[in-house]
RNA sequence: GCGCCCGUAGCUCAGUGGAUAGAGCAACCGCCUUCUAAGCGGUUGGUCGAUGGUUCGAUCCCAUCCGGGCGCGCCA
């Protein structure tokens, strides 16, 4: 079923065709929610960029458009306000009729797109051998989201982690084991991530201070890429183990096993490929020893052309060959019409660049679109990137399991004050997901362009707009079916129903908003907006949970009551999956 | 020097070419014999960084300036 925004968007158009002339029936009507309920519900505000237009005063643009108008089955009597705003009221009946159908309906009445898209969706890529860190954590929440997003609307998703694992680091990393601790790369050693770490940093140091062990290490490199057995078989165990690990906290976190792991190595027998290509589209440039290509637009500090290096005068390529290979690919082998790439915003040049070459080489069909999605950073509670005490990078295992430890703390306390006794495992569950939930909701709330702090307090906060909150507005949905001895899925479809609470119209009205806010964020890929609407949401609910009692209602509000109730906490739920957070049913 | 991002209530932040710029927190005042009060209602709080311009209309678009952050050739 389509949106109640977009019925009326079809309405507007066929009114301003037969208004105006067919040339008029494709414009945009300016359709939004009202910014005031005294207003209605919807707002056209089309008659105000059409006057010069067509030649009249905005009112009696807006007057012809009502005339031409037909939605009575849907709202009032249109009304013409200010300056030329139509106004927009649901009629009570259609209200009425769109609760039924949304109750019934599986996806709560939200059309998947005409059009599906294959997209590529762009997830961390941590470097092999390292811990995932604070930087991991909003590409994984970001891109899940979006991710699932884009894939309940039906399009065809493919999530893809560009993992550092080729080059000199592993030929430093493997030289080093080699030397030093033989038997980790054993099939069978029982090495653990965060000793594969400090050897990791152990290898770094002695990079940069010991002249053999850099000739050790480039040995390393050039057999990796020659195929030697015995090398790529260290190479896999230490990849084997890093994913092994990464896995450990995306399960903790919630995200998709459906990752498609390509790392730099996946890329690596293409990279002679695309300079080749990009030499043949005429591109390329030997400049000291490199190939470069000259980009437009951008200078370095002396003012000159800025170029992009996709092979280094040694003849090695580096990222941005990577990622050239890595477009060209998801184009042509994945064939992809999106790709979306979640990154920090430090990043916003090195992807413009990238964009602009593979344009210029023309590997970019019209019909394909590439994004940049950046994020800010995460930030300490002193306002400066986030750090341990010591000064190092947060784990992002660490940063999880605090979150969960200081839920657990909270919530026994108030079990205690209530006088409660609950299960550990109960205990454990939810410390789980409101403390995951809670860290999730943080990062996704927060305009993703913009940095934001870092705080457990304001997270786990039990007012404001935070995961708890929401997840208690569904808990007091459940509440009522313990008490009532409700089975929501049993309430007969054809019962009478009648709304006559405001409060039970504002909310139904909200409801109905759901599609197109899932619309919108999967266009401009701002989770944002799907949190403040759920957060509304909840806001309406508990409104209407303090105003109306549904157990002790007379028929039909009781069933209407109900219904809300029901289909308040489906919009939840399936609102909060869409942010990865799952939902508890007491807490 | 060039490029990008940001500047909105005491604090943290939404918002956006349209009607009186919103929320949360903090502060204060009310509401539990009643579906979990992790809730609800109310009060207080703004030259939307500055100045010009475009427009019927600008917090939003453009220009300049001020203040803060980030990036800028062989790392990723």
């Amino acid at each position: 079923m389509a949106s109640v925004q977009d019925t009326l968007r079809d309405r507007l158009q066929a009114a301003l065709g037969a208004a105006f002339g067919d040339e008029f029936a494709a414009i945009d009507p300016v359709l939004g929610v009202t910014t005031n309920p005294k207003f209605g519900d919807y707002q056209a505000n089309v008659a105000l960029p059409l006057a010069k237009r067509v030649g009249l005063p905005p009112r009696e643009v807006a007057a012809k458009v009502v005339a031409a108008l037909c939605i009575d089955d849907i709202c009032e009597v249109p009304e013409i306000a200010g300056p030329g705003f139509i106004n927009l009221t649901l009629k009570p009946a259609f209200l009425e009729a769109q609760l039924r159908a949304i109750a019934a309906d599986p996806r709560l009445g939200i059309p998947t797109v005409l059009h599906p898209q294959r997209v590529v969706v762009d997830y961390p890529s941590p470097n092999i051998a390292k811990e995932m860190h604070v930087g991991h954590l909003r590409p994984a929440v970001i891109g899940e989201c979006l991710a699932r997003v884009l894939e309940f609307l039906g399009h065809d998703v493919l999530r893809v982690s560009h993992v550092g694992d080729w080059g000199t680091p592993f030929g430093m990393l493997i030289a080093h084991l080699r030397s030093e601790y033989p038997t980790a790369l054993d099939a069978d050693s029982d090495l653990s991530l965060g000793e594969l770490s400090t050897f990791y940093r152990e290898a770094k140091q002695r990079f940069d201070a010991d002249e053999a062990f850099q000739d050790a290490a480039r040995l390393a490199v050039v057999q990796l890429q020659a195929g030697d057995a015995e090398t790529l078989k260290a190479w896999k165990i230490v990849c084997d183990l890093s994913k092994r690990s990464y896995r450990l906290i995306y399960d903790l976190m919630g995200v998709s096993p459906e990752i498609c792991d390509r790392g730099e190595s996946f890329y690596n027998s293409m990279l002679s490929a695309v300079v080749s290509a990009l030499d043949a589209a005429g591109l390329l440039v030997e400049n000291q020893g490199a190939q470069c290509v000259f980009l437009e637009g951008y200078t370095n500090k002396a003012g000159e052309p800025l170029p992009m290096i996709v092979q280094k005068s040694d003849g090695g390529y580096n990222y941005a060959t990577t990622d050239l290979a890595a477009i060209r690919y998801r184009i042509q082998e994945d064939k992809a019409d999106r790709l979306v790439y979640t990154t920090d915003v430090g990043q916003s040049n090195h992807f413009a660049q990238v964009f602009q070459v593979v344009r210029r080489a023309g590997w970019v069909p019209e019909t394909v679109e590439l994004v940049h999605a950046p994020f800010g950073l995460v930030l300490g509670e002193d306002g400066k990137r986030i750090k341990t005490r010591s000064g190092d990078t947060v784990p992002l295992k660490d940063l999880l399991e605090e979150a969960i430890a200081r839920t657990r703390t909270d919530f026994q306390q108030r079990l205690q004050t209530e006088e409660r006794s609950e299960s550990e495992d109960f205990i454990e569950d939810a410390a789980r997901t409101i403390g995951i939930g809670a860290v999730k909701y943080a990062d996704l709330s927060q305009n993703r362009t913009s940095n934001y702090i870092f705080s457990y307090d304001k997270m786990l906060a039990l007012q404001g707009n935070t995961a708890p909150y929401m997840l208690y507005a569904y808990v007091r949905v459940q509440g009522i079916s313990r008490k009532g001895n409700i089975d929501f899925d049993q309430i007969a479809s054809d019962l009478p129903i009648s709304l006559e609470d405001e409060a039970e119209r504002v909310l139904l009205k909200h409801i109905l908003q759901m599609a197109d806010v899932i619309t919108q964020v999967s266009e401009d890929l701002m989770p944002n907006r799907l949190c403040q609407y759920l957060f509304e949401l909840s806001q309406k609910f508990n409104q209407f949970y303090d105003r109306c009692s549904v157990l002790d209602a007379p028929e039909p509000q009781r069933t209407t009551r109900l219904l809300l109730c029901h289909t308040t906490a489906r919009t939840l739920k399936l609102g909060l999956s869409l942010l990865g957070i799952s939902v508890l049913e007491r807490m």
